[in-house]
DNA sequence: CAAAAATAATAGTAATACTATTAATAACTG
DNA sequence: CAGTTATTAATAGTATTACTATTATTTTTG
């Protein structure tokens, strides 16, 4: 990644967090530290307490930048769609042909994580594993429309939007871009998840990418 | 729901309860009301002592049961997905043309569930929006592969890989059958999750289902 | 260098997710 | 129908979780 990336900041809704970590060396340690163990043992069994042991820190420490586990999960997750539509908006940039865009956008949503960009203390290979695992759970609850009208979701939901729009510009006719938007987002970390552990119910191996699918199911289906 | 269907029961996986829920009017005052408990508070807050209250009986009780809530859940979506099984292969039995058959099996498996049928003490409208807040928390767990050993999805496979062979069977050609019918099936639980909770992100309102993006999708693609 | 801010250490609490024990009740069996 | 067995209820207890509160210590900054 080039210094030209390296200059800029992913910023998140300062709700999700009590003090910013990226504000200090702790924080940043939290961040880093918290992807690999929440990667290691789920995020159940995940507690500040741990995380506090991994950091040589201590638990009551944690609190004083996120109120729970919850919110840091929100607070990752958030990240990584960031940097997914960044590189989204980045590379289908200038690019004038609408099914170019369109196959673009859908190759940066769906395509597999195989280095870490050294974007910088976050782990993008491994934080993808965790939203592919952890995701759905940061919604699927009680709280979700409170969460939801507080902004915890606002570039998951713009991400799936800008999406929508392209499926639109590429077929204005066509009734349910959100839907297949929301569809190709979802359906990949479902994909990714499939061929981990229930490889029969996927074609998805090898040769046969998550992104080849959607591709052809979007286009086919734009058709 | 008539005399004939009524006579059938749904069998689960031994493995996944301690003591067979209907094999006692106490479990299955279990089943019903963990249904209705679940749906209420969510999985995260519901505990077997709640449950224990609702009941009128105690904590330690329904611990003869199942092991745990986890356990209770994988019963509970498993005896979903058997349901939604049953009633699939009912309803595409003798019927010869692979097309209508493939739309009938994704109407089968998107459609909504509207009213109970009173199959038994199990409440199919509340249990399916269940399923779609809880389920995918059932697999998202870093006991996953040992609990797909153990059997405990069985049922959701078969579902899936019986879509996939209709898939096929349309289109023998189509290189990704078992993504697609994994799609649909996953896919749908989340559309009505967006309906409900994020409906800019889906397209899904009054006239336009579910059944009906998804059999568009699937056709489109299969051409 | 003093004041403020951040962090660490310790303790404490209510709730969860159980296990174990014993008592009461119901069911089934010879 | 008495006696054994199975089932359920009640109670208690434990380790862990998910925090809050307090105080002490260290670090930062003006």
């Amino acid at each position: 990644m080039d210094e030209f990336l390296q200059s800029f900041k992913i910023v998140i809704n300062d709700k999700i967090f009590v003090k910013d970590p990226e504000s200090s060396d702790l924080g940043k340690k939290i961040i880093e530290q918290s992807i690999l163990l929440i990667h290691e043992i789920g995020i159940e069994k995940f507690t500040f307490k741990k995380l506090g042991a991994v950091i040589g820190s201590n638990e009551s420490s944690v609190y004083r930048y996120f109120e729970n586990k919850h919110k840091l999960l929100l607070y990752l997750t958030s990240w990584y769609w960031s940097w997914v539509e960044y590189n989204l908006v980045f590379s289908t940039n200038n690019i004038s042909k609408v099914k170019k865009k369109l196959v673009i956008a859908i190759e940066n949503i769906t395509k597999s994580i195989e280095e870490d960009s050294n974007f910088s203390h976050i782990n993008e290979v491994v934080l993808h594993k965790i939203v592919i695992n952890e995701y759905s759970k940061s919604y699927l609850t009680k709280e979700v429309d409170i969460e939801n009208k507080n902004g915890y979701f606002v570039i998951y939901k713009r991400l799936i939007s800008r999406l929508s729009m392209m499926i639109s510009d590429f077929n204005p006719d066509y009734e349910y871009p959100s839907s297949l938007a929301s569809t190709v987002l979802e359906g990949s970390l479902h994909q990714y998840f499939l061929k981990e552990h229930f490889p029969t119910l996927t074609d998805c191996h090898k040769l046969k990418s998550p992104t080849a699918y959607f591709t052809e199911l979007v286009l086919k289906t734009l058709k």
